[in-house]
RNA sequence: GGAGGGAUUCCCGAGCGGUCAAAGGGGGCAGACUGUAAAUCUGCUGCAUAUGCUUCGGAGGUUCGAAUCCUCCUCCCUCCA
């Protein structure tokens, strides 16, 4: 590993966020030197960013902590494409309305790591809309499109991959990377931006960044990507089994996101707390020592620790004593993720299959039948086996609720509205 | 423009007139074992209050009966021009 002389680098280095650079040295004097403005492009293809981008919000966040200013570059433009990377086929087109309401809801997420310039700090938001939209084309083809070549363009892994499948990449997705490539060089212009981070698969766009802006301008920039991230066993960051685990609070609620942390592979604890905590290395180092079944000290930690950032300490700690008081004691603890149905239907008895439906433990009647013939339904902690089972107000426990269990970690208490 | 090949359930991929809600694998979920871990083993994996319904790119047709045959359409691929 090499030693760099500037605190950014540094800090990234030894927590393992550092895949490549484009010009180590170089990269370090710079940030050694000066404040240098970076940035990182998210797309809004979804209301909320998940687990997945948490990786880049922390480097944003180092960056900031260490003296620099982060831009966070909201993909409004380049979302109406798509980005060919990755997926095997075309994107469904959003249209500008889905987007905006993306963007809003992405933007929550962000002032969690951030301080923005709004509130006195330095981070900048910017969308990218504000000058894609406005794009002539024949102007733009002229300017920019004679720095690409196509042949250059073809042998990139996006493109290559979709091509070598035999699988059909059309015109618009093409010019994603031209476009990205763009984005960096106008907030160079605008904002003397030097930097540009992201996944290493996103290094093939960096480096078009880099060399059209050279051109265009003459200016210097440089690329710093992360490792993809995986689980040790294979599996993709970001997924668990409700789905996604979304950084929204009101499309995951702070408890699951605390269980998504807390149930981290042994193999993965000290890593993910090098990149996904701010604690002190030598603190890691002590939490990573810890062997066999006190390991989960640790894993509580960082899921205490990730949840804070984003949710608050406070939230965090509720979402913990949560967990504590569901796994170590077996109760029932008041603040589990609930739903909430009218008196009148518990009165009326509301039948057990419709319930976890409708509490989300399952995703249908047939579901949740299934669920119970395997023994993975509890209510109140007492296993079913009567799928016509009917809950009504007898089975109110005395806080006034109703605890549905599916599995071993995923509970839900039904309230009275 | 011409000639061929293809589109199957979340993904990959069999099926090629009934026994097909559709092999197998992956993924996912659950159970057992554990430490709310991993690995392993087992079960489940279209919807619906059974026998019912909807699915095999889309629309029609042949047939007692189609994912399987025919026609047209859409999209993709390969080769020729």
């Amino acid at each position: 590993m090499t030693a760099y002389k500037s605190e950014f680098l540094q800090i990234l280095s030894e927590r393992g966020f550092i895949y490549q650079t484009s010009d180590d040295d170089a990269l370090d004097k710079l940030f050694a030197s000066e404040s240098v403005t970076g940035y990182i492009g998210f797309d809004a293809t979804a209301t909320s960013l998940h687990a997945g981008s948490l990786i880049q919000i922390m480097m944003l966040h180092w960056m900031q902590q260490t003296g620099h200013r982060p831009i966070t570059l909201m993909g409004g433009g380049t979302s109406m494409i798509g980005d060919p990377s990755l997926r095997d086929d075309a994107r469904k087109l959003l249209t500008p309305d889905d987007i905006n309401a993306n963007l809003a809801g992405i933007k929550q997420a962000f002032a969690s790591y951030l301080n923005f310039e709004e509130q006195g700090g330095s981070a900048l938001m910017v969308n990218n809309a504000d000058w894609l939209m406005d794009i002539n084309y024949v102007e733009f083809l002229r300017d920019v499109g004679q720095h690409f070549s196509v042949n250059r363009m073809l042998s990139f892994d996006s493109v290559k991959l979709r091509l070598d499948r035999e699988q059909s990449l059309s015109f618009l997705e093409f010019n994603y990377m031209i476009l990205q490539a763009y984005d960096f060089t106008e907030l160079s212009r605008r904002y003397d931006c030097r930097l540009q981070m992201g996944g290493s698969d996103q290094w093939g766009n960096i480096v078009n960044g880099i060399d059209l802006g050279r051109r265009l301008h003459g200016a210097s920039l440089f690329a710093l990507t992360s490792p993809l991230l995986t689980t040790s066993s294979g599996g993709k960051m970001g997924k668990s089994a409700s789905g996604a685990v979304w950084l929204n609070a009101d499309m995951l609620s702070v408890y699951d996101f605390w269980q998504y942390w807390r149930n981290t592979e042994d193999a993965d604890v000290e890593r993910f707390l090098k990149l996904y905590t701010t604690l002190p290395m030598d603190e890691i180092a002590r939490l990573a020592k810890l062997q066999g079944a006190e390991l989960n000290d640790a894993k509580k930690v960082l899921a205490t620790e990730v949840t804070a950032l984003l949710h608050g300490r406070e939230e965090a700690e509720k979402a913990a004593e949560t967990a504590r008081v569901t796994f170590a004691e077996g109760q029932t603890a008041a603040d589990l993720p609930s739903i909430s149905v009218p008196s009148a239907e518990i009165d009326a008895g509301i039948g057990l299959l419709a319930l976890l439906v409708q509490a989300e433990l399952v995703k249908s009647n047939a579901d949740a039948r299934r669920g119970i013939k395997g023994g993975a339904v509890k209510v109140n902690d007492t296993p079913v086996s009567d799928q016509a089972m009917s809950i009504g107000r007898s089975h109110l426990t005395n806080d006034g609720a109703v605890k549905l269990s599916f599995g071993k970690k995923r509970h839900v208490l039904v309230r009275v509205a």
